[in-house]
DNA sequence: AAAGTATTCAATTATTTTATTGAATACTTT
DNA sequence: AAAGTATTCAATAAAATAATTGAATACTTT
C-alpha cells in the first residue's frame, strides 16, 4: 500500500486514539460527566469522584492531553471545564451508544432502583404540558450554580441539601418531578426518596438538561 | 454520598469505559473504520491494517467485548461487522470531534497531501449539481463490494485496481472527482494522482458515503 | 517578605494492555 | 476419514497505564 500511506494512517489513528484514551477510564468519564454540568476546581472534582487530589490531577492531565478539558488558574484554585460544546455532545452520544449496546447498563440501573418508587420512565410531552399548566411542578435538585448555568424552562432550583427546608412550600396533592445531571446522577433519586417518605407524589425525570434540550424541549441559559 | 450510590456509579462508568477501551487503540480504530464500509474476514482485516492475524484476532476480541463488533463463522472464514448502525455514527462523531479539537489532525493531512494536486476541499453542492448535469463525473474507487453495499447516487464504480484500464473511457475535458472511504483512506488520493499524471482534470472528494449522506445528499443502498 | 494553601511533578509499585509465538480448535474439501 | 486451512487460545515478554506518596511549585493572604 506504500510506506507513506501507512505512516499517514498510523499518524491519523494515533491522533484519534488520543480521544479514545481520554474516555477509556471510568474515573475520567465521571470527571467529564461532572464537567459537562459546568466548571469545577481540581479539589471539587477529586471530592466528587472519590479520588485523591494527586490522582484526579493526573487524570485531568490525560484529559487535557486529549484536548477534552481545559483549565486555568483562577485565584487560589485551578478550574477545569470541558474544552468545547462538542465534547459534551460526544459524551451524550457515548452514553446513548452504551445504553443501546451494553445490556449491563440497564441491568445495573434496574438493580440500583429496584424497590425504589417513582423511578419509572416519565413521558416528556406529558410532563412539559403539566408543568406549563401548573398541574405538576419540576424541581432542579442540583447545586444552584449548575441551575444558574442552564436549566429546564419552568423548573425551580431546590438543591438537594435544601430540599427538607423547602418541603413546607410543596403540596401533597400535586405531582412533583425532580431532575439532576442525568440518568447516572443520584441526586434526583435521593430527592424522590425523601419526598416519597414524607407522602409527596414525587417522580424522577432521568434526563439531564442537555437530554431535555435534545428532545426539543425548552432550556434556559444563564 | 452513600456507599450504594458510589457502587452504582462505579459500575455504570465501568461499563461506559468498555466502549472507551474499544476505541483507545489506533489499530482498533482502523479496524472499525474498515468495518464501517462493510463486513470483512479476520484475514482481510489483518492484511489491510498490517497486523498479524493473531494480533488482529486479539484486537477484534476487545471490540467484541465492547459490543462494537459482531462476528460469525461463514464457511472457512470468520466474518466481522459493526454491531450496529449506531457504532458507525459514533465513529463519525469521534472523527469530527478529533478534527475540531486536535490541531494535529489537519497538520498531518496537510503534510501528507502537500505538493499533491487536486486535493482541495470540494463543495458538495456544486459537485452534486455538476454530476446531475453530466458536466462532472464521480468515481467510487473502493472495491466493488463496498460500492454494492452503498454508494453515492450517480457515482460509477471504478475500483482503484481497475482505474488504469478504465481511463480510455474518460475524457480529459471533463472534471472527474474520486471518493473512497473518507478523509483518511488513501484510495481516492492515489486515484487522483494517477489521473493527474495522465492529464485528466481529477479532484478528490474527501467524504465517505456516510459523510455525504449526513450532508443531505442522496445515497444508494445495495 | 513569610507563611499558608492548592496543585502539579517525580518516583515507585502494582496493574493492565500489547505483541509475538507456537499449539489447539473447528470447519472444508478431497 | 484425512488433510488442509483459518482462526483462536495460551503463554510469555515488553510496554503502557494507574495509584500512591512526598517533594516542589505557584499563587494568596497576612
Amino acid at each position: 500500500m506504500g510506506r507513506q500511506n501507512r505512516i499517514f494512517k498510523d499518524r491519523i489513528y494515533e491522533q484519534l486514539s488520543r480521544i479514545g484514551k481520554g474516555i477509556s477510564s471510568p474515573k475520567r468519564l465521571e470527571l467529564l460527566e461532572i464537567l459537562s454540568q459546568g466548571k469545577r476546581t481540581v479539589e471539587e472534582l477529586a471530592r466528587e469522584t472519590n479520588l485523591t487530589i494527586a490522582n484526579a490531577s493526573q487524570h485531568l492531565q490525560v484529559l487535557r492531553a486529549a484536548r477534552l478539558v481545559e483549565s486555568q488558574k483562577e485565584g487560589l484554585y485551578v478550574t477545569c471545564r470541558l474544552a468545547d460544546q462538542l465534547v459534551g455532545d460526544f459524551l451524550r452520544q457515548l452514553r446513548i451508544l452504551a445504553e443501546n449496546r451494553l445490556a449491563e447498563m440497564e441491568r445495573i440501573s434496574r438493580d440500583f432502583l429496584k424497590e425504589k418508587k417513582g423511578m419509572e420512565e416519565i413521558d416528556g410531552d406529558t410532563l412539559w404540558k403539566r408543568v406549563r399548566e401548573g398541574t405538576a411542578i419540576l424541581l432542579d435538585v442540583r447545586p444552584i450554580e449548575e441551575y444558574r448555568e442552564r436549566h429546564i424552562k419552568g423548573s425551580l432550583s431546590v438543591p438537594l441539601k435544601e430540599l427538607e427546608n423547602y418541603l413546607p412550600n410543596l403540596s401533597r396533592k400535586q405531582e412533583i418531578a425532580a431532575y439532576c445531571r442525568g440518568p447516572y446522577c443520584v441526586l434526583a433519586v435521593q430527592a424522590v426518596e425523601i419526598m416519597r417518605k414524607k407522602g409527596f407524589k414525587a417522580f424522577r425525570l432521568k434526563d439531564s438538561v442537555q437530554d431535555w434540550e435534545a428532545k426539543g424541549f425548552p432550556v434556559v441559559y444563564g
